[in-house]
RNA sequence: UAAGUAAGACAAAUAAUCGCGGCUGACAAGACCGAAAGGCGUCAGGUGAGGAAAGUCCGGGCUCCCAAGGGCAGGAUGCCGGAUAACGUCCGGUGGAGGCGACUCCAAGGCCAGUGCAACAGAAAUAUACCGCCAGCCCCUGGCUGGUAAGGGUGGAAGGGCAGUGUAAGAGACUACCGCCCGGCCGGUAACGGCCGGGGCACAUGUAAACCCCAUCCGGAGCAAGACCGAAACGAGACAUAGGCCGGCCCGGCUGUCUCAGGUGGGUUGCUUGAGCCUGCCGGCAACGGCAGGCCUAGAUAGAUGAUUAUUCGCGACAUAACCCGGCUUAUCGUCUUGCUUACCAA
RNA sequence: GGGGCAUUGGCGCAGUUGGGAGCGCGCAACAUUCGCAUUGUUGAGGCCGUGGGUUCGAAUCCCAUAUGCUCCA
């Protein structure tokens, strides 16, 4: 990603969580927080609740792919953790795809175009 | 053709664009990050999950720890022989069970080494007489004593089975066949099978997935193993007091510089060439082994396979390597190949 | 990568040499009261997580499997 790195450190995730806000919709939850930094950085977190490997690994890549495509909509300085909840099991890329600017759009994130 | 049975193969395909992880090559080679070790940009090429990668139920390699040697305890396995690095796996047999058959299935050592348990029912559960049968006696529509396991009833199981002889009634008391036990001979590496003789049955119900006995095997931990480089902070030592602070001065303390130890955050390695795969020939019924030729086929470290478009069909199941192998078990949409069996039809 | 535990009425739990499926709370009915609570009596409710096996007989023993919890590194 070009302008993007990732989040990795649990210690990260547990500070977005924190101090973070938070918006939900029918497939993810986004944590939102400002990170003073040039660069945006994401995290994404599927809980073992959702389903087994294939599934967890299935959904983590749609979801790194559709913040990808549409990664110059976003504003930067931001840290931002998706959650998958367990009704995205088995749904397709546009749906996430959708849901993810939803949610974008919810927090005040994406730039005006 | 239908039904079945056994073995095996595949796991949607093709193209384009964008994106991700290793690798190789070329160009840059320094202006970056870091204390160090080390890491790093652009382009091109090639490569990138499974038959179960799963569960973690077994076995081994590898690494470290412990160790003079041996035993006990504990655990596992359990017909015989073979294969293998090893196994609880595989192959071939034996015995048993199922099927018309091809074929499939079996924790299949030992309750005549010992101990325990067997509720309820039943007279009695390893020792006995309730009903019955027979004999004798008596106070004779009955009772007592003795004999008896053929019959009834209970039970999962009643003391070898069945038929005959025999007897007061019966009983391996005796006899034939079957079963059991013992001994011998023959075949087989063996499990075991066959034959002969004896015991006349005294040992003889079931349970070892009850304790246990017998035989064989097992040291412990696991790649977050282990090895290497190694900040900061903490610790030890040395030096200098040249400088700063405490002070009038010295000692001393803090600070400073250097060294050492330890090995945390972090990094490198272990990390993929291996009991490897493919083809052919040879040995073996087979599992498998040998020889020759060819091939190199993921190596991440918060963890890489996705998205879009087009075409085709049956509209795609179960499921993501994490040190590596050999098995087992479980999940699974379907497609294909071959051998064999049975039934029907045709020649 | 290694190890342990649990699963039994609606809920929380007992259940050992393998033979009866139980306890408390809850639920229903009846009694008591003018009525309710309390109390008492009675009752319903179970494939003992699932599938096989051993045994005459399995919640209990063995094997496989599912779900949940937990420990160590």
């Amino acid at each position: 990603m070009e302008y993007s790195e990732s989040l990795k450190k649990n210690r990260d995730f547990q500070i977005i969580y924190k101090e973070g806000k938070s918006f939900a919709n029918r497939y993810l939850v986004l944590y939102v927080r400002e990170n003073g930094l040039q660069k945006n950085r994401l995290g994404i977190s599927v809980s073992k609740k959702v389903g087994n490997s294939i599934v967890r690994h299935r959904l983590t890549r749609l979801i790194r792919e559709s913040y990808r495509l549409q990664e110059a909509m976003f504003n930067s300085g931001l840290d931002m953790v998706v959650i998958a909840r367990a009704s995205a099991k088995g749904k397709g890329y546009q749906e996430i795809s959708s849901a993810l600017m939803h949610l974008g759009k919810l927090h005040g994130v994406l730039k005006r175009v």
